[in-house]
DNA sequence: GAGTGGTCTAGACCACTGT
DNA sequence: CAGTGGTCTAGACCACTCC
């Protein structure tokens, strides 16, 4: 036998993919939907559900269910870490013109919010590892999000970890009222000396956790992409290792990778 | 007033974190649940169905509930396009050995099966524009899927579009039977005398679509990554557009970046 | 067949939105 | 206040798993 949630979230599913109902538009009343499916308003509710998970509706309390509409992306280029590269050792106006983010999204320094914490701490068996530092060792955890001016949402959630005496030789890098730091944290590490010269970055995606769809209002039916970055320098020491998070609804990966010629 | 089902929920979710209940553990049935919480049956389901999609959760029908395990992670490394360019033109013996799926995951072609249809048509707006070819121009739309001889499920969708006349001077190129191809699509291009020059690639995450989740046998609470892969030869022309559909709890991307010296 | 989760109902009551 | 979706109940019945 047929189950009937499935059956009335596949004919509402059609009717978005053909169209026939666009991108804002309202679905009638979860009563309404009941009595013209012939079932009761729980199993229509589950129904919706489904199609939410799926990305496909947005249930808003009190007003209705809508027809998702599609969101804009900010595209994340590999090319940000060249880019940032060149600019680590130019002039401060130069520098302080744009970062790395805007670099990704176009805006300018005045359209971001940015917020950023600073805390010292000792390297727990993972990240000592991943620095090849004794498990001790006094690290620098930062974490940052950032947001349009426009948007209530962040559009992501970065946790940075140093090690301390790295970067001990500037004391502005240990202090968290210098932020945003203009050029960014490849900057930050030429101040004392460190050459960055690969990044590495793994992603993998799955469902927020409740904490994050709540910092990043996320609706539901949506992912995240999770990121490791760990940043090495010309004597192959790994000098930065950062963990970010970004919508999957909002975000666009590009890698380009160049092959050697024959 | 706090809602029943997040309060199970959380108890539940806490547990879990703090590892009173494994990975493997079978939860108390969900009759046992909503008496302990004092809940009806539904109730309890409610929040085990938001565990279920927070991925933390397993449920089987008639079985149980079930603390879900991580999974073994495939990592799919973007060194694996130099690697397979190097392999293009070298001798069938070698190229035979392994192919880029096999270099992702370290297994052999024997434990892997593969599946692959071939399909002609003519190029939509959208694959017209990738390729700078006008609308209507033939096409070769390649489908495939990979799995692990051991498991059911493929752990890769793709669908690979090349122009037909770019390829047709090499008649074995236009037939499915003839997969998989020892050496992968660079070598595929190379025997008609195309070198591949850079690669892009974007990607995306996203909840599975209904087709996608059955596809590739995801649990609720996973999500799919969407990989757009395109190839562009030494001539800056595109020799390839991919389309990669790849399970979100199995899958890591790996992408590193080399940056010029100072 | 016993035990488990899955679906469904009919209706009560609550919470949010907009007029 | 009317209209909407959200939560919850108590219980019936179905479907799957395993002995």
């Amino acid at each position: 036998m047929p189950k009937a949630y499935e059956e009335i979230a596949d004919d509402i599913r059609r009717s978005i993919r053909e169209r026939l109902r666009k991108p804002g538009d309202r679905l009638p009343s979860e009563a309404a939907l009941a009595e013209h499916y012939g079932r009761s308003v729980p199993t229509v509710q589950n129904a919706l559900r489904l199609l939410s998970e799926e990305g496909l509706i947005d249930k808003q309390h009190g007003r209705g269910n809508f027809v998702r509409r599609p969101r804009t992306l900010a595209v994340r280029d590999n090319g940000r870490h060249q880019w940032e590269k060149n600019r680590a050792r130019a002039p401060e106006a130069i520098r302080a013109e744009t970062g790395a983010t805007e670099h990704d999204t176009g805006l300018r320094l005045d359209d971001l919010v940015f917020y950023a914490k600073y805390r010292e701490f000792e390297a727990p068996d993972e990240l000592a590892d991943a620095f090849g530092v004794p498990v001790g060792t006094t690290l620098l955890k930062r974490t940052y999000r950032t947001r349009y001016a426009a948007e209530t949402a962040p559009f992501n959630l970065v946790t940075s970890y140093l090690v301390r005496d790295m970067i001990a030789a500037n004391p502005d890098l240990l202090d968290e009222t210098k932020e945003p730091w203009p050029g960014g944290t490849q900057h930050q590490l030429y101040t004392v000396g460190i050459e960055v010269d690969r990044v590495e970055e793994r992603f993998t995606a799955r469902p927020p956790t409740p904490e994050e769809a709540k910092a990043l209002d996320l609706p539901a039916g949506t992912s995240v992409i999770v990121l490791r970055k760990t940043s090495y320098d010309i004597e192959g020491r790994v000098v930065d290792v950062s963990v970010v998070t970004l919508p999957g609804d909002r975000t666009e990966l590009l890698f380009t990778t160049s092959l050697e010629r024959w």
